[in-house]
DNA sequence: GTTGACATAATACAGCTGGCCGATAACGCT
DNA sequence: AGCGTTATCGGCCAGCTGTATTATGTCAAC
């Protein structure tokens, strides 16, 4: 492979290793040299691409987000035109936790980059961002839905949206084994089922159509 | 100090000292003698207490479990004689979120154990073993607090627990800032609120003892 | 006062780490 | 053909790691 290589797609493809060395045998084991060896490259190689280990691994963090992004605008293009409400957060909610083996490698990404938010003030304002532009698009949808008709009025948009993103704390009860994959999607659909459960009246109410939803941007981090 | 030293206590006053480490640098600088320098003992004073890093990782995240457990049994102490299930699930979660230091420091222990057990068998079995201890707990309080007609007896009690614990991912949303605490509690009370939405008529048939409930020998991590 | 057990400390060591550099080779361009 | 650019590689380094070993200090019991 002599000159000329796609740098990004370069990036991309270390990433993926590293995605597996982490989910194999943890972030402390992502150093360059086990990167490389996964990769299948050098370690002086792999300094081309990245010329420290934290652009590795924030590459690799960002891409993760970036992936689960795409996954989910994927699966919310397949609900078709108009979804309902309860579908598409169904939709981000279920293609965050690690329920299949692609979610399973970001979400470990994900939440080893939460713990390293912890204590390092770059990590945490990136991580932070993320999380509070997609809170901000569950908010808008549930006050859209609240607005359509589809949830009570009397509900608190910003308390709702808190839960609904609290969901992901899923993620832990799955990888450790505590709850199995349909117990987990038992309990969100029984709380969006709680969530939605309001007389559907409203439904000729909204003719207007329920404002554009930009989805494939940001996506949530847990 | 001589001879003859309290080795728990002394193990302990170490492990706190690991707390603040990861707390303020993260678990990877948990290193034997970082700890010591935090603790104000030697490298091999250490050694004496903890003849691995393994040992002490494990000492301190178990020592981390304990203190969220006891801290959990000191609060519904305070409840009272026969407390509502719900002021009881609300202080073990609660207690649970870090929502003061000491929760924050035993969180933060947690968070790591967890991203340990990811790919360490043995912690793995040690934290899975945990936390479904945990959900049981909650489970028997579920069920007993639907036989007392506290909670409607068309609820799913596996589903509603799990419900519960998934609350626990709030941790990720606190410790990033992306909700306040006092938004936090607001959700976690609207969810207790709407499980325990029911006519308390069932009361006066709750005559009976709501069954004894242990409470202090165990904790959920995450 | 001597001995023995224990706490504490200091040091040595092999291993791995991230970062850096120079060598080599393969291409594109002129 | 010649040149510059770029990709790849292997080796080197200082630093830190966990662990093991050894030395020193401190008390209690006899």
């Amino acid at each position: 492979m002599p000159k000329q290589v796609d740098h990004r797609e370069r990036r991309e493809t270390i990433a993926r290793a590293l995605w597996r060395v982490v989910e194999r045998r943890g972030v402390a084991h992502a150093t360059l040299r086990e990167v490389a060896r996964e990769a299948g490259i050098s370690h002086g190689s792999l300094q081309h691409y990245f010329t420290s280990r934290e652009a590795m691994l924030s590459f690799a963090m960002d891409f993760a987000s970036e992936q689960t992004a795409l996954r989910v605008g994927r699966r919310l293009a397949e609900l078709g035109e108009r979804p309902h409400p309860r579908d598409v957060l169904r939709v981000m909610l279920i293609e965050t936790l690690p329920l299949h083996p692609d979610a399973r490698a970001t979400s470990r990404m994900s939440a080893a980059y939460v713990l390293e938010a912890l204590h390092d003030e770059d990590v945490h304002a990136r991580a932070r961002g993320g999380l509070v532009q997609g809170r901000d698009m569950v908010e808008r949808l549930v006050r859209q839905a609240i607005a359509d008709g589809h949830i009570a009025p009397d509900r608190d948009p910003a308390t709702e949206t808190d839960l609904l993103l609290a969901l992901t704390g899923f993620t832990t009860l799955l990888e450790l084994g505590v709850v199995t994959p349909e117990a987990a999607l038992a309990a969100v659909d029984r709380h969006l089922h709680g969530l939605f459960a309001h007389s559907e009246h409203g439904q000729a109410v909204a003719a207007l159509p329920p404002t554009a939803m930009p989805v494939a941007d940001s996506e949530t981090r847990s």
